[in-house]
DNA sequence: CAGAACAAGTTGAGACTTCAACAGATTCCG
DNA sequence: CGGAATCTGTTGAAGTCTCAACTTGTTCTG
């Protein structure tokens, strides 16, 4: 008994989808030719250089980044060969480790920032009215929350400071 | 003289971001786990599936699916190794390929389309209210517009049928 | 305290995407 | 006609992501 999409849901699914499609494609490009860094490599030093002492448990920065333990690892490690990002060990959990931003990382985002925050203005905010802004901000919000439920009871770290 | 986000528009870029993140990564896994496909290889299908003949040019189908040549190529390799998709050469044209999508692979997209549009249903459209999809629609074309122009100014096939 | 259960992070293999370079076919124009 | 420009599609290398397996360290419990 599948709840097919009909004619209308249909349509507003795919607009939706190409929107995003290219909307990310486009802003990925960008940083790609400007930074040379794909953008989910972007949001990981935006989150350190936000953090007290641009400084971040491994598993936080995976959590508000939303991305796999396993994917962080590797992009910290390409990195931290960029010379943008360190790893210590982490003082209270010989487990634990801490990535962070070094001074050359935060240079390399204060020239990323500007190119990549006017695609954003340009490609989104611009083309809205300020009542589609407010829609577009309650709609995500909708959808987040009971994504971010789903993901959580599959077991995420619940962030403790190191 | 970057135009930077103000609070509000970080917030709602920020939960953009997360809803579409979480969204798109969620309805991969569910694909991934039943069909073993990715969520593009899962659209090549679809456009082939609402063909004339299940049949499109290789440029066609790249255009549809948003993809460029070289990951449209990959991609139909691949599918024909899982026998769901066949090349063809172009009777009109010596340089086209078709792309043919064969039973076994109306047979596969037969069965990932339930479980596929079930979570397309129950991430999206179930939490909305009709007003919000309704808005979804007209933000997601308003947005659509100006990228599908850019993209195209940027040279991509005008779509001729073999 | 010992052992089981759990948590943090890494690793390597395989899959997908991108990019640039390429080969073959067609079209355009002098 | 004939060569240049264009178009179609493929290829291989390099980069990123996923998944499962694993190591090390911590916590829980009898």
């Amino acid at each position: 008994m599948t709840r097919w999409l009909d004619e209308e849901e249909q349509r507003t699914w795919r607009a939706f989808l190409s929107a995003t499609q290219l909307l990310f494609d486009q802003l990925d490009r960008e940083l790609q030719r400007d930074e040379k860094i794909p953008h989910a490599y972007y949001e990981i030093l935006v989150r350190l250089s936000e953090s007290p002492e641009r400084t971040l448990r491994m598993s936080q920065l995976a959590d508000s980044t939303l991305s796999s333990r396993s994917r962080l690892s590797h992009a910290v490690s390409r990195l931290e060969e960029s010379g943008w990002v360190e790893r210590r060990s982490c003082p209270t959990d010989r487990r634990g480790q801490l990535a962070v931003l070094t001074d050359a990382g935060f240079a390399a985002l204060a020239s990323a920032a500007p190119t990549h925050v006017e695609g954003v203005r340009s490609h989104v905010f611009d083309p809205l009215t300020p009542e589609q802004v407010a829609q577009l901000r309650e709609l995500s919000e909708t959808l987040l929350a009971p994504l971010v439920h789903d993901r959580e009871s599959k077991g995420q770290s619940t962030g403790v400071v190191c």
